[in-house]
DNA sequence: TTAAAACTGTAACAAAAGTTACGAAAAGAG
DNA sequence: CTCTTTTCGTAACTTTTGTTACAGTTTTAA
């Protein structure tokens, strides 16, 4: 019945390091929804109860937030393979915290939560690993909620334009950086306006720290722009 | 061997919901550790491996973060009762992600993770219970933290405090609030200075919005505090 | 290739928030 | 109770950031 699903269920976080034939037994005891949504029907409604974590199969949805003057806000895109609802779903409040909607026609499976923390009846095998994995998933989001705060709790805008080149540095192990976003997305990411990302940036060039043309960015005094990091 | 502090630990959100006799049976299958430290001791230090989770039984500890000229950040008090360590314990990345000192001489237990996700050979009777609770304990503190990086991404103090004291209306349930912070903590939790606060406040108390008196705050006008809520 | 659209830096000005300082009120200690 | 310490509001002043507008550049699409 859920073979189907299998090849995508597989690559999923939460079945991580569950072995194919384990998964297939483990399915049924999970006792999954398999639901259809056509395109722009609601998936899940922003204060309704929440019943389980969701996982999509197949096509898109996006998540939304509710905002006073009717219209809504997207706040993230959800593909075939990732999950939704986990924090929610165990969570004291056990409500949908945003709305979901399907943005193409799309399959969900909807996994009951007190099936991931009950013990099976049958004692199937991976279970022990599900529930590291749920709980590794649920504090790795919390973990990365942390790091964004870090961020956001930054004052100046110069300490965030250091903050995110240092990061960048970091991962791109290298001076001169590419950054995946024009300047709009940058400053919305760091929380400011545009204008005075592009003023603190040229500052930042006349004072030679940095140099800069669109979307790349040369970094040419790493130790001074350091001392803006704490 | 564990009676002693069988009180305290009845009182925990970990165990919550477990009956005494079979907390009783179950700590031992937990294979705790109860450690001894004298004020001023390293509890964990940042950094270093962290192998479980601690509960605070007697005494006060604190966690501070280390910043680069040396000296350290104090985040948070833990008192007697509280938990610490549970977010970095299932996290990816398993290493204490600041520094816990005793800052009176206390005793510390630490359980050690795979013994909470691990199904436990005797299959004792609350385990299932203590999931769900270890569950919703981590999955809380991402809605928390969620929570904050709303306060923390909007842009003007009075949208931060405006979405603060809706929080605590609907949480109290009554215009009446009382806040249990002062003024500083307040500050530090919205993330903008005391006195910017305090000037803000004065002026939604001269508009008739609210009226307040250091931790006591009344919604005068509900409507039109919703009005900056987006 | 060329016209339209999107992106970016800049500048003048306005608004918001931070800084510093101080006195009054409240809380705590002896 | 009195003295000390902490908390809090207030005000003058400074700094930072947002707002708006515009022109040059780059990208997109016909």
């Amino acid at each position: 019945m859920y073979e189907v699903w299998m090849d995508v269920l597989m690559k999923t976080e939460l079945f991580k390091n569950i072995p194919e034939n384990d998964l297939k037994s483990m399915v049924y005891c999970l006792s999954p929804m398999v639901k259809e949504y056509r395109k722009g029907e609601l998936v899940a409604i922003e204060g309704h109860k929440i019943k389980g974590i969701g996982l999509l199969l197949k096509g898109n949805l996006t998540i939304s937030k509710d905002v006073i003057d009717g219209t809504s806000l997207i706040m993230k895109k959800i593909e075939s393979g990732d999950m939704f609802g986990e924090i929610a779903a165990f969570a004291e409040k056990e409500v949908w915290p945003a709305t979901v909607t399907a943005h193409q026609d799309s399959h969900v499976m909807f996994i009951p939560s007190e099936r991931i923390v009950g013990l099976c009846p049958t004692g199937c095998i991976g279970h022990k690993t599900l529930l590291n994995n749920m709980l590794r998933i649920v504090s790795n989001k919390a973990i990365n909620l942390n790091e964004k705060i870090e961020y956001l709790s930054v004052r100046s805008i110069r300490e965030k334009i250091s903050k995110y080149l240092i990061a960048q540095y970091k991962q791109q192990k290298s001076t001169t950086l590419f950054l995946n976003m024009n300047r709009n997305e940058m400053a919305d990411f760091l929380n400011v306006t545009r204008p005075s990302l592009s003023r603190e940036m040229s500052y930042m060039k006349e004072e030679g720290l940095i140099d800069f043309h669109r979307s790349s960015v040369k970094i040419l005094n790493l130790e001074r722009i350091s001392t803006y990091l704490n």
